[in-house]
DNA sequence: TTGTACGCGTTATCAG
DNA sequence: CTGATAACGCGTACAA
């Protein structure tokens, strides 16, 4: 096994150690000061082209590159921010990744993934890289119900932007959603269309905000009967859900309302493994549309989220405040959803 | 708009600028040291109980938290590792990403994500974070054909590990991928079997290992004729490839093996737009097994690559070498792949 | 055009 | 049990 540390050689110190080339280094092989050396290399001042040159030439041969890390710290931030969501393998977050991957970069910041797996004490430990200032901010996704308390002591001092889900009591913040309530609505209106009067709702945990305003959205554009079962966002709980409904015997319903695509994934087996026919016998509508929604057979009729537009907006405001050391204010981007008409939802059955 | 910078305001300090406490803020305000302080803190030394409560109530107070950056430069290292992949939104970049999240969380490293949407300028950025050293290593898992000569200049310097992908001429090196020799006969054994013995391959970017290695495989083990045209990952490709040869009437294939499972979904939709049935008329096999590809219809047969395991298990060899100061030594885990016969394979039309 | 000196916030070392 | 000091590597205000 090799033993030596990372590094490079010193040009001027033969010592047993190897390790990176400072800034002091170079100014000591090229013969001039640290600053002028930090200066070549910055551009902020004039320095005459020779010694530019000398010391440029003295850069490439030591390999040096300046630790960035101090530079950090003497400029009071990382140029780095957080993203914090329960789940990357699921599509929807991943997405929403993407954009705010894009955003950050596109603004020369980096980006920290941080997977909860709704884990609280996992959330706690990235939270902690904001107030230990490791960095700049954090947009927070976490689509669970969030401690509302530690968010709110956080979200006073630190820039934090809310993404896909709104937190009780932080309306002076920095949100970007979907329209939660107009993809309710639309999915009511679309089985109301189709005759459906008695539809099972599955939700996610109780205490979000997306889900409360999905649901209202929904009750009210709908008008019918809405039997409503709790789950956890996974395909699990879908499925769990509905076997033990059609166990009981009490699925007297001709529709199912999912809160995401995956727990429709879930509800579509249970109805198929029953023997059940999806449309024919009981229509299925999910939420996101994730890729796999227009795969799925039957292809699953779905509320549109823009992922992608979420992650980018959240984290573009973020930035646009972090960048210029303010506080953010208020703003809220709702962004609009669609509603995608597929084969898993047909009139009611009579 | 507010315009007050971030921070806490000093006790002992009514000037205009808030900034968070330092050490040296809780020190004076306790009347000790910050020495003490940092003892305190950290359990490195014993101190007397009452000097201890009293810095812990100051810590209290004043809302002190650790600039993990200044910790950072003095232990000279970041706890913080990049992973560099093509797109976090393909659903097994997402799976490779959660292992190696997970790993990394497992070690208390954070993961920056590095999305590269394949572009060597972006790359380039990133692997610029491992230079400047605010990574401390740094999983690759382009998927792209990489720079070798960059890389492997790298390589020589600092730790990396390449996770689902060989690079040529870097064997001395840490690397985690699955088996995709195996998984290219598994396929052509598969197809032979079913009495195939014309078969249209759908390659990714040349250049990679790892499709040299899947086409070796299958091409030993199939023996009869194999057709070959290069796409580049995506579904579009897969579409595009074959609907250009069904247009020039020169698919005279019974089979289609596309690199990934989203190139055998554009390919399975250009063999339905026309008019052909899966399996029916042509058999269809992927590489991967993301989650639709169980989903879609037909299910598609296809190649089961451990994604998580194989980011989780470059991460952690990673890491295990980093978090010692060591320079990592050769290392290769081929992971085993399994063979998903599903719905979209027949045997041979006639 | 260049250099000196200091601060960023922490911890290790060495001395009491 | 505690403290003073140096060092990590950089940027820059100030001085020359």
């Amino acid at each position: 096994m090799t033993r030596e540390p990372y590094g490079q050689r010193r040009d001027d110190d033969r010592s047993a150690v190897r390790r990176p080339a400072s800034i002091k280094d170079v100014a000591a092989a090229a013969g001039v000061s640290p600053t002028t050396v930090s200066h070549v290399l910055s551009g902020n001042r004039p320095v005459n082209e020779q010694t530019a040159a000398r010391v440029r030439s003295v850069v490439n041969r030591l390999g040096y590159v300046p630790a960035s890390l101090a530079r950090s710290l003497q400029a009071g931030s990382t140029s780095v921010i957080g993203l914090l969501i329960p789940d990357i393998s699921n599509a929807f977050f991943a997405e929403l990744a993407k954009g705010a991957e894009d955003a950050a970069h596109d603004l020369g910041y980096g980006l920290i993934l941080c997977n909860t797996e709704f884990d609280a004490e996992r959330e706690d430990r990235y939270l902690g890289m904001i107030r230990s200032r490791f960095v700049d901010g954090m947009v927070y996704a976490s689509g669970s119900a969030p401690s509302r308390r530690r968010l709110e002591a956080l979200m006073g001092k630190f820039p934090i932007a809310l993404a896909d889900e709104e937190v009780d009591g932080l309306e002076r913040a920095l949100i970007a959603t979907a329209d939660h309530e107009a993809g309710g609505r639309l999915v009511g209106e679309h089985l109301r269309e189709l005759g459906h009067r008695r539809v099972l709702m599955l939700t996610g945990p109780r205490g979000l905000r997306s889900g409360v305003a999905r649901a209202t959205g929904f009750v009210r554009a709908f008008g019918g009967h809405v039997v409503e079962r709790v789950g956890d966002f996974k395909e699990a709980s879908g499925h769990r859900l509905v076997a033990k409904l059609l166990e009981e015997g009490g699925l007297d319903c001709t529709a199912v309302f999912a809160a995401n695509d995956l727990m429709a994934f879930g509800a579509l087996a249970a109805l198929t493994e029953a023997g059940l026919s999806v449309p024919g016998d009981i229509s299925v509508v999910g939420f996101d549309d994730i890729r796999a929604a227009s795969q799925i057979n039957p292809p699953l009729t779905t509320v549109h989220q823009p992922a992608y537009d979420v992650g980018r907006t959240a984290t573009a405001q973020l930035l646009q405040y972090v960048s210029r050391g303010e506080v953010p204010p208020a703003s809220r981007h709702t962004l609009p959803v669609t509603l995608k008409v597929r084969g898993s939802t047909a009139p009611a059955a009579r």
